[in-house]
Parts: C-alpha cells; structure tokens; sequence
DNA sequence: TACTATAATAGAATTATTCCAAGATGATAA
DNA sequence: TTATCATCTTGGAATAATTCTATTATAGTA
C-alpha cells in the first residue's frame, strides 16, 4: 500500500482516492477484469466513481505500460496488471479468463515474407477451451 | 459465381441479392473487413442494405464456421473468410490486419496446469508490429 | 495556505452491435 | 406457374462499450 503510493507518485500520478481504489484493486489481481468489472468493485467504496475515471486511469495505466489491455475476448476488453509478458485462455462457456505461463517466443518466427516488411513490436497466444466447471455442470452455463 | 450459389444453398442459405453481395465480396478477399467495411462496399451496388443484414449475414456464416472472427484490433471485430488455420499481424499504426501462414500448432503446448483444467477447443496467435508503408511514412498517419 | 495543474464527475456523444416488428421475397411443392 | 411459408431485409429503436466535454474539486507543491 505504502509501496503502490511510492510506485505511483513516482510515476508521476496525482493519487486520489478514487485512483488509490483503482490501484488497489488491481494490485497482484489476476482476475482480468473489465472496465465494468473495476466500475462496480470500486463504487462498493466510493459509490460516485464514475466510468470516466475508470477509463482515463486504466488509459493512462495502459500508456504507462503499468497494464495490459487483453483482446481474447470479441465482446470486451480485460485488462491484465501482470505486465510479465505471458499468454491467456477464455474459457467459450463461461468467458473466464485465465493466465498461461509459457514462453513461445522461439517457436513464434515468422515467415520471411511478413518479417520484411513489418518491424514487430509483440505478440500474444491466445487459447480457447471449456473449463473444467463448465464441463462438468454439463457446459450450459452463462457468463 | 455458380459455386458460390451452389455452396451455400447446399449450406441452407436462402439467397438473397444482398446476401449474394456478401459472399461475393468476402470471396477470396484477404482484407479482413470490419462490418463497417463490408456495409459501405455493399452498398455501392445495393443502396438499401443495413448494417442489421450485413451482421445477420456474417452472423450465419460463423455459425456455420464459414468465417471466422478475429479479435487482433481492441477496436472492432475483422472477419476472415479464410478459414484455414493462421495467424495475423496488425500494423500498430495503420491498423491494417495482414495474414501469417505459420504452424506453430506443435510448439504451443499448454502448461499442465492450464491443459488438466481445460478443454481446449483452439488458439490463434497474434502479432503486432509496423508496416513498411508506415514505417517509411515516418510513422504517424492515422486509421 | 494559496496556487495550479490535473483529476473526478455527470451526462452527452460516439461507435459497435443487437433487437424488433413489419413488410418482402426466395425456395419449395402443388 | 403460382401459392405458401419460412426466412430475410429493413429502419429504427435499444443496448453496450467507450470517449468526450465542461465544470467542479482536489492533490501536490511552492
């Protein structure tokens, strides 16, 4: 806590309170939450936040490298405080998502045509599966 | 043309003017429309057509696995008619969505702590990076 | 403690996508 | 060839995600 406010200020973020829930609250969280998902963990606290707030803090975050914006999902965004740099699977069922540690780097060349004309900055995997609680209820279940 | 009929007529698609434009379109195009891209080209030749038909359309044709959604560009959703296994590369600047013909099916094996837990039912890989276009640019136009 | 740059807020605006009800039309069978 | 019907098309409304804007509030600093 002390340790997020040092981090923070020395980023060069003015910390309010709203923020310091933001920041709190996505500390160490593997979750992948969404921008709803922070909107209504934060407002328990401070029932004015605004989805405006939770944007601009996760955008300016996002420019900061602090989190990562996670596109597995075709519905929304996540976002991921784990800047390590690692993969995701979403589970078609219930849309979990979940972290993949695996270093594929060496296997991901690519073909010569594409390397020669891009100068790549990264790249993701991304798995899809059904979970084991989905599978197990029978596979039926929503969100 | 014939095939294109005949295809999806077999594929219980009931053929409609606007749905043949469509498929005649997304027919061996590697552009990777959005929605957005596949109203207005549409509607040079069918001025009525609405954004509702051309997301029914692409609807069905996922549904029948004849398209396949790609979720590379935080932004919106490209669909790619192609639906032979790769992968894609997005220009960070332009945004354009090339494709990668690569295999890399043998070297992305799941930790065992992810593969005991899930199902998997797919992947795809994504990279991101500058075009030649961009990067020669200059690296700052916009779209 | 006062100042200033930055943040928070409500709400409007934008953008992407889905839904709905009504009318239109392909495909089929008589 | 035509009548029938299931399905498609359409406009527009509805929903959802995200961004923008103008105003007010406040953290950090001098």
């Amino acid at each position: 806590m002390e340790n997020i406010i040092k981090k923070y200020r020395e980023l060069g973020f003015k910390l309010t309170p709203q923020r310091l829930g933001i920041l709190q609250y996505l500390d160490g969280n593997t979750s992948h939450p969404t921008a709803e998902d922070i909107f209504y963990s934060i407002r328990k606290t401070y029932p004015t936040i605004s989805f405006a707030t939770v944007y601009n803090t996760v955008q300016a975050l996002r420019d900061r490298g602090e989190i990562v914006e996670i596109t597995i999902d075709p519905a929304k965004k996540h976002f991921d405080p784990n800047t390590y740099p690692h993969h995701h699977i979403m589970c078609d069922t219930c849309r979990k998502v979940e972290d993949v540690f695996a270093d594929y780097s060496a296997a991901l060349k690519l073909p010569a045509e594409v390397s020669s004309r891009f100068t790549v900055t990264g790249n993701h995997v991304d798995f899809y599966g059904i979970c084991a609680r989905c599978r197990d209820k029978g596979g039926s279940e929503k969100i």
